[in-house]
DNA sequence: AAAACGGGGGC
DNA sequence: GCCCCAGTTTT
């Protein structure tokens, strides 16, 4: 069995916080994000580059500042607002959407089931425990390409599917350290564990990883 | 489980 | 042009 705690207290120590791409988490008195405006940038922050979702975030929320509001916006302006994180047809419409759906069926409070955040367009499981995490407080763990790649990497886990990596780290990971899963492993992911030709020999936890191990062998 | 899908930005 | 980028949806 691998020291768990100690490698992940080690990556969080040299990885710390990672604000996620939408804004701030010192607005909320649980240390949480609004949860819509969570919701919205995690969307946004699809298959794009967090610098990128931080600006649109910002203009966005300048400008629509509710649900209300943000379902009843341009869909021409939405598009112009969000561009820089791509797919400004696809997210627009959906974000829209999602807005309109918040604000009439929720009476403007986001849900924090999983199953209702399922439902909104745009909205899968990484998206959806992105708001659970850093919008609500709850014990989740988003899983992108990264948490997935890594923890296979590192022995952590042991699974095809990124669904299936949320469930065998959600057994292996003690639960107060769910919430720096994400992303702790994302700033590890881009400086040390990359795709391909990871820093392995610059590592902090490499004495604890099944592929430098094998690899040094 | 695998392929399709969606665009901006960097080089 | 080609490839990368904090996924989701549809086959």
């Amino acid at each position: 069995m691998k020291p768990v705690r100690e490698m992940l207290i080690t990556l969080v120590e040299h990885f710390p916080i990672g604000a996620f791409p939408g804004g701030t988490n010192d607005d909320q008195p649980d240390g949480g994000s609004d949860p819509f405006r969570v919701l919205i940038s995690t969307v946004l922050s699809q298959r794009t580059k967090d610098e990128n979702t931080y600006i649109a975030s910002q203009r966005l929320f300048s400008k629509y500042k509710n649900p209300a509001e943000l379902a009843a916006a341009p869909i021409d302006d939405l598009m112009e607002l969000i561009r820089p994180v791509g797919f400004p047809k696809a997210k627009s419409k959906a974000i829209k959407e999602i807005a309109r759906i918040i604000h009439q069926d929720y009476n403007d409070r986001v849900p924090n089931e999983i199953d209702k955040l399922l439902a909104l367009p745009l909205v899968g499981r990484k998206t959806a425990n992105c708001v659970l995490v850093y919008g609500f407080g709850q014990d989740a763990i988003p899983v992108d390409v990264h948490v997935h790649r890594i923890s296979n990497r590192i022995g952590l886990v042991s699974t095809k599917t990124p669904e299936e990596t949320e469930i065998e780290l959600k057994r292996v990971v003690p639960k107060d350290l769910w919430k720096f899963i994400n992303t702790v492993f994302i700033a590890f992911g881009k400086r040390i564990c990359t795709p391909r030709n990871p820093k392995c020999l610059i590592c902090p936890i490499n004495r604890y990883c099944d592929y430098f191990t094998k690899k040094i062998r």
